[in-house]
DNA sequence: AACCAACGTTGGCTCGACCAACGTAACACG
DNA sequence: CGTGTTACGTTGGTCGAGCCAACGTTGGTT
């Protein structure tokens, strides 16, 4: 029972309860840092992890759209966590590389989201947690990470 | 491996995997159905579980706040899937209720909500469909439906 | 009688997912 | 060599959902 407990028909349905709880989380982080924070966090640690990349790869990894990619990396820019430079090798890209002050940010912001994760899931002990990872892991592969 | 592979910081939060699925479930809904019919699947099925339920204790059951409520059973009232009227004991409330049409079209959506779900989960099995079922149900419970 | 709480309703805000279109640039192929 | 196709980044806009704020009505409290 979710709290004064949901129909039987919607939780049946995987889709309703990961947006319920996708949601908690949006709630959960929101109290504790700008919401818009969450794109800021997956496009630096996108950064982090791969190096360089340009937008598009950016957006291929993460499953955002270039739209919205531009949105975020221009934010980012003008608060200097990340540089944006054409690239010389092909000039239609723009090679997105995460600053000092970008890599800082990122160790907060995961601070942070460690926090909200630990609220969110309190009510799963370290097993559960980690089946719920693999779980929801196992359930994206095979799905593209963009639209059609 | 989401798909060219998310970085680990993210992998790692079942807030950001939640809401890819939650995402791709809006994504393979709309394939189907128009995407609002969610809401009004939501609402309808909470009618038909709990029979009649005031457009507050909708929104209570079902994590939705009253604005929004207000909005599915208005486009819900248009098409003559509920209908409204006003408690007469507490004149402050509306009581909604399911029509006949309402409840055919319920089974309609769910018809749908099945294959949408089938074809998200397709690389679970039975058993690893049923354990997210219980891993994110146990989540959600003692988190509040609503905001603050 | 005065006050407070709950309800429905309206209007507005933000965020994220999406679609459409444009100009630029790289590439493939005849 | 040109020509068409494709990929990029960018701008502008739509839609749904989650929120907040405010109002008038109504019910309960004291």
């Amino acid at each position: 029972m979710t709290d004064p407990g949901a129909p039987v028909r919607l939780r049946k349905l995987a889709s309703w309860q990961t947006g319920r709880v996708s949601t908690l989380g949006a709630r959960l982080t929101a109290a504790r840092m700008p919401l818009e924070s969450r794109s800021d966090f997956a496009v630096l640690a996108a950064l982090e992890e791969y190096g360089e990349l340009s937008q598009a790869e950016i957006g291929r990894r993460l499953g955002l759209d270039r739209n919205n990619v531009n949105g975020i990396v221009t934010r980012l820019d003008d608060h200097g966590h990340i540089e944006r430079r054409t690239d010389p090798a092909d000039r239609r890209r723009n090679i997105v590389a995460a600053t000092e002050a970008g890599l800082r940010h990122l160790r907060e912001l995961d601070a942070l989201a460690q926090q909200v994760q630990d609220e969110l899931l309190a009510a799963l002990d370290a097993d559960e947690r980690e089946q719920l990872r693999l779980l929801l892991e196992k359930t994206l592969t095979g799905h593209p990470a963009q639209p059609a």
